[in-house]
DNA sequence: TAACATTATGTAATAATATAACATTTATAA
DNA sequence: TTATAAATGTTATATTATTACATAATGTTA
């Protein structure tokens, strides 16, 4: 439950369960959690969520509809974003891969359309769910 | 209009409309212009939307909740995605350029997962929208 | 072709995700 | 301290997607 400076009363509640949680969470089920502490509708968890992903602080996982905590020790990226999910268990990680980051950064394509930012996210089947 | 082989009553009217549609197409929109063609219910057009993702012939843009028409000469494509999204006008372009999918479809992270599918999307300002 | 399995359709209801609009309060900066 | 921006609270509603169940069309194989 670390303490963050410069985040709101609603931005630092949504954001610690979000920093606490194992599995990517989605905006109702924060709402569920939320509710014992006075945060009642959607839109008061919306706006916390999007400001946590303006930030960097979190990002959304868009084939999921859900939300997980940066995993970048300075949590500040917010533009270049890749993660892992797995099909079976819904398990998702972050990838941090310099290499990676640098080519997609970098990339240009015919369009000549530059390019602020990136989400790639990659499917497959995680260790445990292949063997089974 | 082109006839294509294959597809269910269904899934040829609702390919016909993405791929004739110069934008990314929602849900919903198709329904509307679907519906003088006896295409009533949401549901008609989720079963359709789901199967023309599967077969490869439609690609669904994550972020924006639309679909477009692979764009790939094939058409097969549907394991390996890359888009280019203009946040301001909001047009996309299917990425096709073969180092790209090779270097993601070799990808291997520390998690030693292995993936079987990927869907990357870039964000920027498209040439139109950057000289504005 | 008959029997069976698979895929697709139709329909109603409802679940899940997200935003608009408006009033008020709190924090920040000049 | 006054102005401005950021955040909050609340109600209503829009948008996106699925469940459940009944029926029909299509493909497969004996």
């Amino acid at each position: 439950m670390e303490k963050q400076f410069n985040l709101s009363k609603n931005q630092q509640i949504i954001f610690d369960i979000i920093h606490n949680s194992s599995e990517p969470l989605k905006a109702y089920s924060i709402l569920f959690n939320v509710q014992k502490k006075g945060i009642k509708a959607p839109l008061q968890v919306y706006r916390a969520l999007d400001k946590l992903v303006e930030i960097g602080k979190i990002h959304k996982i868009e084939s999921r509809n859900a939300f997980i905590a940066c995993q970048n020790s300075s949590c500040q990226i917010s533009k270049a974003t890749a993660f892992s999910i797995c099909e079976s268990c819904e398990k998702v990680s972050e990838i941090s891969n310099s290499k990676l980051s640098k080519y997609l950064s970098n990339f240009v394509d015919k369009s000549g359309m530059e390019y602020s930012k990136y989400n790639l996210e990659f499917f497959g089947l995680c260790k445990k769910c292949k063997v089974k």
